[in-house]
DNA sequence: AGCTCATTTTAAACGGCGTATAATTAGAAG
DNA sequence: CTTCTAATTATACGCCGTTTAAAATGAGCT
């Protein structure tokens, strides 16, 4: 039985986190396990509820500090970038760049069904988080493209669309033999659009 | 106990299709489960077994079904349209409608996490399904939109990411007022950049 | 030191799951 | 009416999330 000194509140919080993070990104949100993560910390299944409601609330957790790294390699990339065409293409192949070398973390993004029997929508906290990714892509796209924010969302949603065709296995099978090359096109040809 | 003489072997196989269809249906892919709808039939959880390796299997049979209904869907959408941009706007619609109108089985083809652990691809029949879509919308755009095979599987993935977005509820929180709006704007915006 | 007491942690249980197996049962064939 | 094969089930195993009462803990106090 662990002992109530082993760690501290804050310190055993942050182990059932990374514990949850670890076993997310090696082997799927599938293995996660409410009595995966305590065990592996030498803790029992209920300490999980004295922190979260309920495993959701740790999911939604971890796919929070996904986003959280999602936005930071995006950022990265808009501030390399020296045009802002170069911005957008920079943003969209880091995107892509992330889901296919965080292939678990990416899709328990969208796997994860959040509460789907209690109806309700997700927190503020978690929507601010996918705002800010949005809002990144607008701010680019409308530096100097003369977009404006259906257009960024509409960008935003082919990338998203060609990252998830390029590891999805499911609805993919076309078979994608370098999706990078895929995003270039879609950039260029929608960019070219918009231009008139 | 059911009796054998109950239901013939094919009609037996096709009631626990169905009922599994109609769980996906009505309450989402997580509702439906070996136990549910064996017992929802008479039967015992066993009796999937002799149809079906596992119930993977089973909830890739109701996929491959919604990828038929979708296929039709998007077929009689096409047959209607006068021009061939009136084909894409059509068959984007149609896809995004069909999403709409079908959350759940629309949701269960990315939900699923078809065998995780054993590493396996996708079944020949299951990747035909798939293919016969996609080919479907490059026949659309190759018809005499100078489209080549790289642009339709853009364009496509465009639309899907679209409706992605329009009901995710989790990338989402970008406040989707009227996606056919963004649809129109993405199609108009692309079919204008691929005519330079 | 010992005692009190709120807090932390656990053990146990509930109902659910997928699935493998052995035992039963049904019905056809003889 | 018996025999034999195929269909069906009962049972069991090991997981799962979650709740609850009980136990263990360690801090404050005397």
């Amino acid at each position: 039985m662990a002992r109530r000194s082993d760690h501290s509140k804050e310190e055993l919080e942050k182990l059932i986190f990374d514990t949850a993070n670890k076993l997310v990104e090696q082997d799927g949100l599938d293995a996660m396990s409410a009595r995966k993560v305590t065990t592996a910390i030498g803790y029992s299944p209920g300490t999980i509820y004295s922190f979260y409601d309920n495993l959701d609330e740790l999911t939604l957790a971890v796919n929070g500090k996904t986003l959280d790294l999602i936005y930071n390699k995006l950022e990265k990339a808009i501030s390399k970038a020296k045009s802002s065409k170069q911005a957008i293409k920079a943003i969209a192949e880091a995107y892509l760049n992330y889901a296919q070398k965080n292939i678990n973390r990416f899709r328990a993004l969208y796997e994860f069904n959040y509460s789907q029997e209690s109806g309700q929508s997700l927190p503020n906290w978690y929507q601010d988080k996918v705002t800010r990714i949005f809002e990144l892509i607008d701010a680019v796209l409308n530096r100097n493209h003369c977009g404006n924010n259906e257009q960024a969302k509409v960008l935003w949603a082919g990338i998203h669309g060609i990252a998830i065709l390029s590891l999805s296995g499911k609805l993919d099978s076309v078979k994608v033999k370098s999706s990078k090359k895929l995003l270039e096109n879609y950039l260029d040809i929608y960019l070219r659009g918009i231009k008139k």
